[in-house]
DNA sequence: CTCAGTGTTCAGTG
DNA sequence: TCACTGAACACTGA
């Protein structure tokens, strides 16, 4: 479920874990679609025995500085994550909870041990996710292609509207592209726009300065906000479209936000995408 | 059994 | 060349 919040959350849980420690231990999965241009066994030996010294984000994109290059540069896909044992029970960062028996989780790609008895891994059940090895990540593709981080790096509110008053696509496009803005994905896109009282196909350079300005504001809010959630959607407010995205099923009643607003779903930017056409214009 | 999914890439189009 | 679109990728769970 990575969007920047689920990264976010697994980079402070990875950091806890690695910050300052020693990797001791390195397993690795034989998946070459998962390690992309790099050997499993050429990661297993550039980290072991290193000293992490950071664990850095831009966008959905993680990495571990060490105290000796290369450095693992780690994206999750759709379904991939980071987890840590915490005690006795299991912890499970990205996706819920898992008991004691399934550590390491399943579909684990990479499992690292460190000096001091903590440990960290990366699954991926789908396999969309990537391990990359980089000299200097944030320099080199994939990360150096990545447009400002949507959280962290937000551009000034002229800015901004100078940017999107550039861009032809649909606005939940643009909201998508990783090269305009680094960590948005689906439901972001939807939850913004819908926060901000924008229609998802507006053409970007069709909004005026004060849509713009409320759409960073709400760029702003909700990451920030399911930052501080730490990426638990149970403790996202009750009022976001959020909860409600999914809760049509086939043959269900349709959905409707907690205002009682009825959501509809069609293709925008190639995802689906949930709106509300009575508030968005 | 079928289909959609909290993502990215790449070929094809205008 | 550039911006944009849609299919492909791989696999699980509903």
């Amino acid at each position: 479920m990575p969007e920047l919040p689920e990264v976010e959350a697994a980079r402070r849980a990875a950091h806890n874990v690695a910050a300052g420690r020693r990797i001791s231990g390195v397993w690795v999965a034989d998946d070459p679609i998962v390690f992309e241009g790099v050997a499993p066994g050429r990661v297993r030996r550039a980290l072991v025995g290193r000293r992490v010294k950071a664990v850095r984000r831009h966008g959905k994109h993680l990495w571990l500085e060490l105290d000796r290059r290369p450095w693992p540069c780690l994206h999750f896909g759709m379904t991939g994550g980071i987890h840590v044992p915490a005690g006795r029970a299991v912890r499970l960062v990205s996706d819920g909870r898992v008991s004691r028996a399934d550590w390491p989780p399943r579909f684990t790609k990479l499992h690292l041990r460190f000096a001091d008895g903590g440990e960290l891994a990366l699954a991926d059940g789908r396999r969309l996710g990537r391990i990359r090895l980089r000299h200097d990540p944030a320099a080199e593709p994939p990360i150096s292609a990545l447009g400002f981080d949507a959280w962290r790096a937000l551009p000034s509110p002229a800015r901004f509207h100078v940017m999107l008053r550039a861009r032809n696509a649909p606005i939940k496009a643009v909201l998508l592209d990783q090269s305009f803005a680094a960590g948005i994905g689906n439901w972001i896109a939807d939850e913004v726009l819908y926060q901000a009282g924008i229609a998802p196909k507006r053409r970007a350079s069709t909004l005026s300065p004060a849509e713009t300005r409320r759409l960073r504001a709400r760029v702003r809010s909700v990451i920030g906000g399911a930052v501080r959630a730490g990426s638990d959607g149970d403790r996202f407010p009750r009022w976001w479209l959020f909860h409600r995205r999914w809760g049509h099923r086939r043959g269900g009643p349709p959905a409707t936000t907690v205002r009682g607003e009825h959501i509809r779903h069609e293709t925008v930017g190639g995802r689906t995408t949930a709106w509300v056409p009575s508030t968005q214009r």
